[in-house]
RNA sequence: GCUCAAGUGGCGGAAUUGGUAGACGCGCCGGAUUCAAAAUCCGGUUCUUCGGAGUGUGGGUUCGAUUCCCACCUUGAGUACCA
C-alpha cells in the first residue's frame, strides 16, 4: 500500500468538518488555552506560501495543547473591511460585498487544504452588521466616556456632567483638549445646550475636533501616520498634504502611560515592545511660559479681562539649560504666530508661513539640512533675568509635538545651534569646560552649568530639580511629562467601513441609541467621493435618521426637527480588529459582544501569533480598547495577549532574464546568467576575459547566423555591460534554475520573438535573487499547486523546516522533496507492500531510546517555539527506527501522536489503521521517561588544548581519576603529546577531557 | 543619525546552561536497481599545501568561545528635525 496523501488528507479534513473535531466548549473540566492568529484580511489574491506560516505555527501549537489536555480555543475569521475591495468597487462598479464574500471563499478553501484546526463555528467578519453593531456600540461606550487622571481610568460622562452642574471643571482632573476654558457651577447652568455639548466633546475618549489630517487627494481619504511612506501614501505611493478637516479622533492620549507600563508585564518580543515604547514616546521635562513683550523691553499691559498677559508655553526636557535661552522659535502653524508679530515683520513672516504650507511633508522631510525660519518681531521676557528673548518661527519645530514652540538654548541643542549659527543669533555657554566652537554640548550626564545665577555648579539633576521649584514659585511653570503618542484620527471619506451610528442635530454629533444597532452600511450608485467633496455615503439616498421612527430613512426627509443627516465619514480598518478576540470567545452572541461567562472562561489570549508590521497600529489601538473595555468592567484583563509571537516573512526567490540594452536589435535579446558572470569577471581575471571573448565572438556569430543579423555594430560591444534584469515568473523556471523558453515567450507580446542567448548545453539559465514575495516581482509561489503534488503534510512540514519562525527566510520549492520523502519513509515504517507492518512485538532497548528523547526533544522544541528543529528530530526518529526494523506497536503508536501536531494528515490515517476509531487530535502526548536514556558509556572527546584530536569511549560510571589514567595510557595521547608532559589535565566526567601543554 | 535583529559549507539551517562546529534536509559527486527514465536504496560531500585551519573582522576573559566582554565592519527591519 502506498502513501496516497491526496485521498487521505481530503478524507480527513472531511472528517475533521463533519465531526466539528475542533469546536471548543465554553465550559470545560480541562484548563483553557487560546491561540490566535492575527486577523487576515481576504485579498483577492489569495494566499502564497508566505501566509501560512504563522498559522501553520500557531496550529501546531493548538494542536500540541489538545494533547497536553487543554480545551483548546483556536479560531479564524476576517478582517473584511478595506481599501481593495473599495478600489476595485471603484473600478468595476462591483459591490465591495461581493468581492469580499469570494475572497473569503478562496481563502476558506485554502485554509481548509492546509489542514488547520480551526473552530470555524466562530468565524466573524468585521463586514458582518452581526459583528459591526459591537463595533459602533464599543464607539458609543467611547463617546459616552471621560479619562479622569484622578482616578486613572475611563468613567462614564454623566459622572462628568454632574461635577460640572455642582462645581464647575476647576477641579477636574481629565484628560481632554488643551484650550480648555475653566468655568464654574452657575456659568456651566447657565450656558445653552449646544455649548455644553461642545464642551463635552472635548472631554469625551472619541471626539470630532478640527484637526491637520494627512489628506491624501488621489485616494481622497485621510491616512494615519503608519499609512504613509516616506511622505507618501502607503498604497499606490500617491502624494499626502497635510490640510485642516473636522474628524473623529480617539482620545489614546489618555492611555499613554498605561499603554507603556502594560508592556512590563506582557510577554511580547522585546523588538516589538521598543517599537511601542518608540511610537508612545514619553520624555520627562517641564513646561514653562514666557510672558510675551509688546514693546521690546515692556510687558504687555493685560488688554483682556481675564487680566493675563499673552504667554507662549514650551515643553522642554532640558530646564536646566533656562539661562543659555537666547531665542524662542515657533511653529509656523502656531496659533500665536500672527498675533505677536509686528507690523514690520509681517510681511517676511507671511511669505515664510505661506512656503512652508506648500512644501510637503515630503519635501520637509527629504532637505532636514536646510535651515530657514524668520523673525516675528515680538520678544517674550526670560522668566530669571527679565532680558527680552526674540521669537522666532522655524519649521524644524513641529506644530503638532508638545506645545508646537521652543526654548532655543543652541549651547545644548544641536538643532538650536544650527539655527542660530545660520541666523548669527548669541550662543551664550551655560556649561562648565564645554566647548560650543563647533557644535552643542547636549551630554546631560556630563552637564555642570554655570553662568546661570542660582543654578550654578550643579548637575543636570539637580538643576532640573531646582528649576522646576523657582519655576512654579513664579507660576510660570512645573514638571510635566510629554508623549509623542498623538490621538488617533478615526474618521476615513471611505465607503466599506463600519458606518458611525451618529446623526447632527443642529451641527452636534448625537449617538443613536444602541437598541437600534446595527446602522448597516447603506447602498451607493458610486463609491467614488461626491462632486461635492463629500466621502462615498454622500451618494446615499437612504441616509437619514429619523427620530420619531429611529429608523434610517431617505435623505429627503431631513427636516432638522426629527429627521436628521447621519454621518458620511466610516471608521476605519484598526476598528473592528480592535476587539475581534473577545468576540471569539462567544462568537455569536445577539445581546452582548460577548457574554460574562464567556469573558470569564476565556479571559485573553494564550498565544497570539503575527507579522511584526502591526506593531504600532493594530497592536497598539487593540491595547488601547481593551484597556478602555477593562476600565469600563467590560473585560476582565486589561491587556488581551499574553505572550505575543512575530513570525519572520517568507521570501521569494525571484528569477531574472537579462535583456541586451540595445537599439539595433528589434527583437529583444535576452542572455543566459553565465555570460553576465562572465561580465562581471571581465575586470577580475585576464584568463576568464580571454576566454569571454571567445565565447562572445562565437555567440555573436551564432546570433548573425541564426537571426539573419548581418552586422553587430560597435555601440553593441560598449554597451556590453549595460543589461536590464527582467522579473521571469518563477513557475518557468525549473530546480536547476532552467527557464522553460517556450513558456516564457508565450508569456507576455513583448517575449514571442526574443532571442535566447543559451549556455553551452543550450539550456538558458536565470539569474536568481531573494526579494519579497509579490505579484509584481512574479516569485509567488502558490500553496495550492504544492498541496496537489506533495500534500497538505509536507507543506506544513516544509515551512517549519525552513528555518526559525521569527526569521526572515527564502522559499525554495526543490527544498520540499526532502520533508516529503520523509513523510514517505514514514508511512514505510508503518505500512508495508501487504498491509500494515505494526505487531505486538517487545520493543528493543534502542527503538525505546529513539522514541523517548523524540518525545524529549518535540516537546522542548513546542514549548520554545523550535519547530524547524523537531522536524529534523522526527526525521532522525524515523531513520532510526527503520535502521532497527522497529514493528511494535508500544513505539509507532506513541511516535504518532508526536507528529501529529505537525502532519495531522497522516497521523491521523495511520492511528485509524491501527485499530482507533476516535480522533488522533485529543490522544494524550506520551510522556517521558528519562530512564530510557541511561548510557552505560560515553564517548570521551579528547582534546589538546582545546582542540578535539580523538575520541575515546569509556565506561560511564569512570570517575575523573579513572578517565585520567585511561586517557594518559592511551597511544594517541601519547602521540600527540610527543613527549612533553601535560600541565594541566582538565577532566569533565560524562562530557570531556581537555590536556593542556 | 538613533533603536532593534542578524552574520556559521554551494544553499536553508543545527549546536537549549561555555565542553566533539557543520545535526537534518536541499544541491552536487559516485554506485546499485532499470532497456531507459522517474522513483527507490547505498556511500561521499567545510576548506586544506594533509601539518593543520576554520563560525563577519580585530582584540580580550577562559583549560576550552558559534556561545561571554570590548571595538569595528556588513546586511535587514523600524523610526526620524520629538525640543
Amino acid at each position: 500500500m502506498k502513501y496516497h496523501f491526496n485521498e487521505i488528507e481530503a478524507k480527513w479534513q472531511k472528517y475533521w468538518a463533519e465531526n466539528q473535531t475542533f469546536k471548543a466548549e465554553n465550559n470545560s473540566e480541562k484548563p483553557k488555552y487560546y491561540v490566535l492568529d492575527m486577523f487576515p484580511y481576504p485579498s483577492g489574491a489569495g494566499l502564497h506560501v508566505g501566509h501560512p506560516l504563522g498559522y501553520i505555527a500557531s496550529d501546531i501549537y493548538a494542536r500540541y495543547k489538545r494533547h497536553q489536555g487543554f480545551n483548546v480555543l483556536h479560531p479564524q475569521g476576517y478582517d473584511s473591511f478595506g481599501l481593495p475591495a473599495e478600489q476595485y468597487a471603484i473600478q468595476t462598479g462591483q459591490h465591495p460585498a461581493l468581492t469580499t464574500e469570494e475572497n473569503i471563499k478562496t481563502y476558506r478553501r485554502q485554509l481548509d487544504q492546509i489542514g488547520f484546526s480551526f473552530d470555524w463555528s466562530r468565524e466573524v467578519r468585521t463586514s458582518d452588521p452581526s459583528y459591526y453593531k459591537w463595533t459602533q456600540w464599543i464607539f458609543i461606550q467611547l463617546f459616552n466616556s471621560w479619562y479622569n487622571d484622578d482616578s486613572d481610568k475611563a468613567e462614564d460622562i454623566s459622572e462628568l456632567i454632574k461635577i460640572f452642574t455642582s462645581e464647575g471643571n476647576l477641579k477636574v482632573n481629565a484628560v481632554c483638549d488643551d484650550t480648555i476654558e475653566l468655568f464654574s457651577a452657575e456659568d456651566w447652568n447657565s450656558f445653552d445646550s449646544k455649548k455644553q455639548q461642545q464642551i463635552l466633546l472635548q472631554y469625551r475618549l472619541t471626539y470630532l475636533a478640527e484637526t491637520e489630517v494627512n489628506w491624501c487627494p488621489a485616494l481622497g481619504t485621510v491616512l494615519a501616520n503608519d499609512e504613509i511612506v516616506n511622505g507618501v501614501s502607503e498604497r499606490g505611493g500617491h502624494p499626502v498634504i497635510r490640510k485642516k478637516m473636522t474628524q473623529w479622533s480617539m482620545r489614546i492620549s489618555a492611555y499613554a502611560e498605561r499603554l507603556l507600563q502594560g508592556l512590563e508585564n506582557i510577554d511580547w518580543t522585546d523588538s516589538l515592545k521598543e517599537s511601542q515604547r518608540n511610537w508612545i514616546g514619553k520624555s520627562v521635562g517641564a513646561s514653562i511660559k514666557f510672558k510675551v513683550k509688546s514693546l521690546k523691553f515692556k510687558v504687555e499691559e493685560p488688554t483682556t479681562n481675564n487680566q493675563q498677559p499673552t504667554t507662549i508655553e514650551v515643553f522642554t526636557t532640558r530646564p536646566d539649560t533656562i539661562f543659555g535661552v537666547s531665542f524662542m522659535t515657533l511653529a509656523p502653524e502656531h496659533e500665536l504666530v500672527s498675533e505677536i508679530t509686528t507690523p514690520e515683520q509681517k510681511a517676511e513672516v507671511d511669505a515664510y508661513i505661506l512656503a512652508t504650507a506648500k512644501r510637503s511633508e515630503r519635501d520637509r522631510m527629504a532637505d532636514v539640512k536646510t535651515i530657514s525660519g524668520a523673525f516675528t518681531g515680538a520678544y517674550v521676557e526670560h522668566p530669571f533675568t527679565k532680558q527680552p528673548i526674540p521669537v522666532w518661527i522655524g519649521d524644524y519645530v513641529l506644530a503638532g509635538y508638545g506645545t508646537g514652540a521652543v526654548m532655543s538654548v543652541p549651547c545644548g541643542d544641536q538643532r538650536d545651534y544650527d539655527f542660530a549659527k545660520h541666523f548669527n543669533i548669541p550662543i551664550p555657554n551655560i556649561f562648565e569646560g564645554a566647548d560650543i566652537s563647533e557644535e552643542a554640548f547636549s551630554d546631560k550626564d556630563k552637564t555642570i552649568i554655570a553662568n546661570s545665577d542660582f543654578l550654578n555648579g550643579l548637575s543636570y539633576k539637580e538643576a532640573t530639580k531646582k528649576i522646576i521649584q523657582e519655576l512654579e514659585k513664579l507660576g510660570q511653570g512645573q514638571g510635566k511629562t510629554n508623549y509623542r503618542l498623538r490621538d488617533a484620527v478615526f474618521s476615513r471619506q471611505r465607503y466599506w467601513g463600519e458606518p458611525f451610528p451618529v446623526y447632527y442635530v443642529n451641527s452636534m454629533p448625537q449617538m443613536i441609541d444602541a437598541k437600534h444597532l446595527p446602522i448597516r452600511l447603506p447602498e451607493v450608485e458610486k463609491y467614488l467621493p461626491t462632486e461635492t467633496g463629500e466621502p462615498p455615503l454622500g451618494n446615499a439616498t437612504v441616509w437619514a435618521w429619523d427620530t420619531k421612527q429611529c429608523s434610517v430613512v431617505s435623505i429627503q426627509l431631513i427636516d432638522n426637527k426629527t429627521v436628521f443627516p447621519l454621518e458620511l465619514n466610516t471608521m476605519p480598518g484598526w476598528a473592528g480588529s480592535s476587539w475581534y478576540f473577545n468576540r471569539y470567545m462567544d462568537a455569536h452572541n445577539e445581546h452582548e459582544f460577548a457574554s460574562k461567562e464567556a469573558l470569564n472562561y476565556w479571559k485573553d489570549v494564550d498565544l497570539y501569533i503575527g507579522g511584526s508590521e502591526h506593531a504600532t497600529g493594530h497592536l497598539l489601538y487593540s491595547r488601547f480598547w481593551q484597556k478602555f473595555l477593562f476600565d469600563k468592567g467590560l473585560v476582565l484583563v486589561d491587556e488581551y495577549a499574553k505572550k505575543l509571537i512575530n513570525q519572520g516573512m517568507i521570501l521569494g526567490t525571484s528569477a531574472f532574464v537579462y535583456r541586451l540594452n540595445s537599439n539595433d536589435f528589434i527583437k529583444p535579446v535576452l542572455f543566459s546568467k553565465c555570460f553576465i558572470e562572465k561580465v562581471i569577471k571581465e575586470e577580475k581575471s585576464y584568463t576568464e576575459y580571454e576566454e569571454y571573448k571567445k565565447h562572445e565572438k562565437s555567440l555573436f556569430n551564432n546570433v548573425k547566423k541564426n537571426h539573419g543579423v548581418s552586422m553587430i555594430s560597435s555601440t553593441v560591444k560598449s554597451d556590453w555591460k549595460h543589461f536590464s534584469p527582467i522579473h521571469a515568473d518563477v513557475s518557468f523556471v525549473n530546480s536547476s534554475d532552467e527557464l522553460d523558453i517556450e513558456a516564457f515567450k508565450n508569456w507576455r507580446e513583448e517575449f514571442k520573438d526574443a532571442i535566447f542567448i543559451t549556455e553551452i548545453d543550450n539550456t538558458y539559465k536565470v539569474g536568481r535573487e531573494v526579494e519579497k514575495m509579490s505579484k509584481s516581482k512574479y516569485n509567488v509561489v502558490n500553496p495550492d499547486q504544492i498541496c496537489v503534488d506533495y500534500g497538505a503534510d509536507s507543506l506544513r512540514l516544509y515551512e517549519m523546516f525552513l528555518g526559525p519562525l521569527e526569521q526572515y527566510k527564502p522559499w525554495n520549492t526543490a527544498g520540499i522533496t526532502g520533508v516529503h520523502s520523509f513523510l514517505k519513509k514514514l508511512w514505510k515504517l508503518y505500512v508495508g507492500e501487504e498491509g500494515l507492518n505494526v505487531t505486538g512485538e517487545e520493543p528493543s532497548k534502542d527503538s525505546l531510546k529513539t522514541l523517548h528523547k523524540t518525545i524529549k526533544k518535540v516537546a522542548e522544541d513546542i514549548e520554545n517555539f523550535s519547530f524547524n528543529t523537531s522536524v529534523s528530530t522526527f526525521m532522525i526518529a524515523v531513520n532510526e527506527l527503520t535502521a532497527q526494523k522497529c514493528t511494535s506497536k508500544d513505539i509507532l503508536e506513541p511516535f504518532l501522536i508526536l507528529i501529529s501536531p505537525y502532519a495531522p494528515h497522516i497521523a491521523e490515517e495511520l492511528w485509524s489503521q491501527l485499530g482507533h476509531n476516535e480522533s488522533i487530535s485529543t490522544a494524550p502526548f506520551p510522556k517521558f521517561d528519562a530512564s530510557y536514556l541511561v548510557e552505560s558509556s560515553k564517548n570521551y572527546p579528547i582534546s589538546f588544548n582545546g582542540k578535539m584530536r580523538f575520541t575515546l569511549e569509556l565506561p560511564m560510571d569512570f570517575n575523573a581519576k579513572q578517565i585520567e589514567e585511561a586517557v594518559m595510557a592511551h597511544e594517541k595521547t601519547q602521540e600527540q603529546l610527543q613527549g612533553r608532559t601535560p600541565n594541566k589535565v582538565i577532566i569533565v566526567p560524562g562530557k570531556i577531557v581537555n590536556i593542556v601543554g
